[in-house]
DNA sequence: TCGGCACCTGCCTA
DNA sequence: ATAGGCAGGTGCC
């Protein structure tokens, strides 16, 4: 059973607001609405259809392919019903870029400001939502409109990136077909892009299920849960990242990004972070 | 290739 | 109360 709880409040996504028993969400622009009481039907405010919550995946399946040790069998069942989101390629590149060296509370505040600033009002189900601004609004602005929603020093690079996207010079689709180092590199090429936000990336909207981010939670994790086991320094070079992104992928297997997600709400939780 | 450091912002802690 | 620390990193030297 699909647990929505577990699923959007594990770090994958940012703009989700609880309301009783229901689940509002931006996704580029749509507004998503989901019901624990019957979570596997994903309303739209356009009236499209998603696979949100990777339903083709097979999930059993994906769960009996990660489970390699006790930790993972254990975090998959204390999480039980989580999954990863298929989310909107555009406002998850952003997402992320505003993501580093931040909080999620930080990061949050700043995707609902960027949205309000530039994304369409509407109103679904009689609640106000604001859309997504796309690559265009958002290269267009200038810097100190973009900057007014708290970014910092990340203004700069949501900027480019979105021009980016506007131009051309990178695309999010193309790259959902191309293969994870094809993508990598592409995405690395942004500004504000490392190893890092580019895994995020990849895994959260461009079906790249083997992509493992690693930041400092996860090597908390893989420190507390994997002593020894895998190649874990106290600083991440590009090097070290590759080789420990490798040996994460060759023992997890090609949905490994799924056991990312899992132990990253296990040692976040248990370190009662919130979310 | 590696280590060291600066970096917006806002919340949290001592 | 208020300075200093820290946060899902990245770029530059």
């Amino acid at each position: 059973m699909l647990n929505l709880e577990h699923t959007i409040n594990s770090g994958q996504v940012f703009l989700w607001e609880r309301y009783g028993n229901k689940w509002y969400g931006i996704h580029g622009d749509d507004v998503l609405l989901v019901d624990q009481s019957n979570p596997e039907i994903v309303v739209s405010y356009s009236g499209e259809k998603y696979d949100l919550f990777r339903q083709s995946d097979n999930f059993n399946k994906v769960i009996r392919e990660i489970a390699k040790d006790v930790i993972i069998k254990e975090a998959t069942k204390r999480f039980a019903g989580m999954r990863l989101l298929r989310q909107d390629p555009f406002q998850c590149y952003i997402s992320f870029i505003v993501s580093a060296n931040s909080n999620i509370q930080n990061i949050r505040l700043s995707l609902y400001k960027l949205a309000k600033k530039f994304g369409k009002k509407v109103r679904f189900n009689g609640k106000e939502f604001f859309l997504f601004p796309d690559a265009k609004k958002i290269s267009s602005a200038s810097i100190s409109e973009i900057s007014s929603c708290g970014l910092g020093y990340r203004t700069k690079y949501v900027h480019a990136a979105s021009e980016a996207v506007r131009s051309g010079a990178i695309d999010l689709e193309l790259l959902k077909k191309s293969d994870y180092h094809t993508a990598r590199d592409e995405l690395c090429k942004i500004d504000g892009i490392g190893n890092k936000v580019a895994d995020c990336i990849m895994l959260f909207s461009l079906e790249k299920t083997d992509a493992f981010p690693l930041d400092r939670w996860m090597l908390r994790a893989l420190h507390n849960y994997y002593p020894g086991r895998f190649t874990v320094d106290e600083s991440l070079t590009e090097r070290r990242y590759h080789i420990l992104h490798d040996e994460l992928r060759e023992y997890f297997g090609a949905y490994a990004g799924y056991c990312q997600q899992f132990l990253f709400k296990m040692i976040r939780d248990s370190n009662q972070k919130r979310w």
